[in-house]
DNA sequence: ACGCCTCCATACGGTGCCGTATGGTGAGGA
DNA sequence: TCCTCACCATACGGCACCGTATGGAGGCGT
């Protein structure tokens, strides 16, 4: 991490993002992140504006990883379920690479970038509900599962972040009980 | 809220309970509460010990509330099915009175308070998997759903509170939608 | 009325952060 | 070679917070 040396605008981001991936978008601090590269503050305020403009630049990035890592969800299978199936899959896995956006909606707003969380959220909502909806809900309860989906996530991550001790999650048995209830149509009325 | 007279430890309690409903953990802070009460911190630490020992205090009472609520809502109606309807909309209807509880879980750890928030975590899991085992669920399935009912609520808290312009959640539809999928069984196998 | 003892206001030192000001260093062009 | 300018280290003032030290102020018993 550490380096002497001269230091561009992007390794900025660069250090920022490890931050934010690790942590958090609150820990993001011009002084902290001058530290983990082995230099100071002098030299951010001579290629950024001022921390803002660092946050909004890392979740800038984010967005844009995000959107690729949903593109290569999509393309991985052919069918609707199988895709579905896939995507509960790889966010399952990476669970504990998105330790920084456990904390992403409630720093949002304070961190002034609502705009782009909200961007992300509703790429990845539409996405999911449209494999819904190719199994045969109609849009809105497409969409409304697809919203609890995400909320699944965003909830077992702090599950997992605020119990000590841990309650045990057994990930696969979980993402298969989520999957199989966001599947299985309601049954006929008058049941 | 000012106040210039003398002040007991409750009170002390009490104004910080109020921030943490409120806003969150976080906010609880020695001197911010201080202001609340109109006086200062000399008064506080002359009743506590440290701003910890206010954190845990807070964090007691909620767990004595929060199990008074849970009792509430399991005396309400007779079968599980029933209560769990019920349960499920009186979580949705004071879902604006849990404003601190959406930041809690993240910042249990750094506030000392995992434990606590850990075995409310565990009564909450467990009084609703214990409805759906009353509606045929095995233990592990019906823990399953009950640890993935929880996570749905935390994570709706954050979708509404990170994203602007607001993704619109119609959180009656949205409860119906949930209760519906928490309670309906699998389809059968080979199916 | 006098003193005591509970309770609190104020001042202080320490930490971590933001953003600015200012001076220095070193690499590349003239 | 030396000058210039991109780049950075340091120092500073400001803010919010924690916890301590210290000196009142006021009710209460005697």
């Amino acid at each position: 991490m550490a380096q002497g040396g001269r230091i561009t605008a992007e390794q900025w981001v660069d250090a920022a993002y490890a931050r934010f991936t690790k942590i958090g978008l609150d820990s993001v601090r011009v002084e902290a992140v001058a530290r983990d590269l082995g230099t100071t503050k002098g030299s951010f305020y001579w290629h950024h504006a001022d921390r803002g403009a660092l946050v909004r630049a890392v979740m800038e990035r984010w967005e844009a990883e995000e959107t690729e890592h949903i593109i290569a969800a999509a393309s991985a299978e052919a069918e609707p379920r199988a895709r579905l199936r896939a995507l509960f899959g790889t966010v399952a896995a990476r669970a504990g690479r998105r330790g920084g956006e456990s904390r992403l909606y409630l720093d949002a707003e304070r961190e002034g970038v609502a705009d782009i969380v909200t961007r992300v959220t509703r790429r990845r909502v539409d996405f999911v509900a449209g494999l819904l909806a190719g199994l045969g809900f109609d849009e809105e309860e497409a969409e409304r599962r697809a919203l609890l989906a995400l909320a699944v996530v965003l909830g077992l991550q702090q599950l997992e972040r605020g119990t000590r001790p841990h309650i045990p999650l057994d990930q696969a048995l979980l993402t298969e009980t989520a999957f199989t209830m966001a599947v299985t149509p309601p049954p006929a009325q008058g049941g």
